[in-house]
DNA sequence: AATATTAATATGTAACTACTTAATTTTGTC
DNA sequence: GACAAAATTAAGTAGTTACATATTAATATT
């Protein structure tokens, strides 16, 4: 903040973020140019831009070319999650991962999870049921289904000792995926599975992945009773 | 792609994502210095910095000063959601939004509430409960502790009016947010006014905001029965 | 051989220049 | 006055130069 050392980006946007936060610049207010923010807090242009390119990212502001850039006026809170593969989000609470498959099976795909994928054709796909668990007690219960079209060569891995989550992430990159979470109650396999009374609510994670076009996977991951998703930051 | 125009940075983040995704770069593999690229690709190094520092955040890559940059070994899904106040949530789902305010009192602030804003003293607080309706149907059934000492215009508010879920986004921004998802059983007011059964598994949105070291809300936000969290993308 | 010092290296950052692009405002024409 | 063309504006982008900083590797010192 003082002149001894030059201001960086990161400086600018704090500087900027804190103004919206005092009012400085009100919701739906227009701030200077660029420029002209440059001259004053004495730093080159391509300083300011930087900085409200990340503002414009975290959505506090709204950039328009000649509009200029407004401060937005409902901010929404932006919440991001990292979704690691459950060894590692085990590993990471410092707990003993465990894993144990449940059944892999060819079936047909039922239409719920062709909608997920947005195909029409009902089509076979390999269909994975296994439990991960921390510490020996059940963490979470995975309904997965496996387009072995596009991905054939999950036929030959042992999914006994190599979770089919692990194997895709390590050997299946995807260009586009789906993720969405909601509350489901625990009944038949994902009661019996997670150690749980039926009825009792549970957080689901639905993950399903393509490359180009092609549907790769979709997971249902149900998590243990008590289990809370927390926000990065 | 072709030599017709110069590559931007987007360009570039594109190219070497593709690489990534085809394998050419595997996980865990170390990729040429910036420079490198630059030469290859025929641009300037701070263009491809430009890229780099982007799938850096996206989480695909990790960079280290003279370590160079790698490929993430374990790549995270990483989804991001915005969470806007809820009347544009239901208005952008092309629902007509409604609003009913349940309590407004003055409260000694629970353990569970203290706990997440990471407070010891108990205090009072504005304790509000309120209930969203889409399409005159119930969405959301807020429960919602406001800090009246960092935030005392909270009181002059007429909550049967503007909802406090509006009011503070609107009013006081906040400068640290904690979000968090998980799942619950209906029971008692949220099974009440959401018009549901006990035992249905609802959905949770617990947000708790400070600005700077002050407290200032913290919402449990229980979605109807039904409800999905669909990330960005 | 163990440790401290130094050099080398790749990314991080910022300034300046030059040009592009989208959107708005002004101007000109009918 | 209505509409089209031109000028203006502010952000977007890329290149170049210069230097900072963290980390590793090489070297010298004990």
């Amino acid at each position: 903040m003082n002149g001894q050392t030059r201001l960086s980006w990161t400086d600018v946007r704090d500087e900027i973020r804190a103004r919206i936060l005092s009012r400085t610049y009100a919701p739906g207010d227009k701030l200077p140019r660029d420029e002209d923010i440059a001259i004053e807090l004495g730093c080159a242009r391509t300083t300011v831009h930087r900085a409200m390119q990340d503002l414009s990212q975290i959505g506090l502001v709204e950039r328009k070319r000649k509009g200029g850039t407004h401060v937005m006026t409902d901010p929404v809170t932006r919440a991001t999650f990292d979704i690691p593969i459950t060894r590692r989000e085990v590993e990471q609470r410092g707990s003993k991962y465990g894993y144990q498959l449940i059944s892999s099976t060819l079936d047909d795909t039922p239409m719920p999870v062709m909608a997920r994928f947005g195909i029409h054709k009902p089509c076979q796909m390999l269909h994975v049921k296994a439990l991960h668990l921390a510490d020996n007690r059940p963490y979470i219960f995975e309904d997965r289904w496996v387009n072995t079209r596009s991905t054939p060569d999950i036929l030959n891995v042992d999914l006994e000792v190599e979770s089919a989550n692990e194997w895709l992430v390590r050997n299946k990159p995807y260009s586009r995926v789906d993720v969405r979470f909601y509350a489901m109650n625990a009944q038949g396999e994902s009661a019996k599975y997670l150690s749980t009374t039926a009825g009792t609510a549970l957080l689901v994670i639905e993950r399903t992945t393509w490359i180009g076009q092609d549907p790769i996977t979709s997971v249902q991951a149900v998590a243990a009773p008590g289990y809370q998703l927390t926000a990065l930051n």
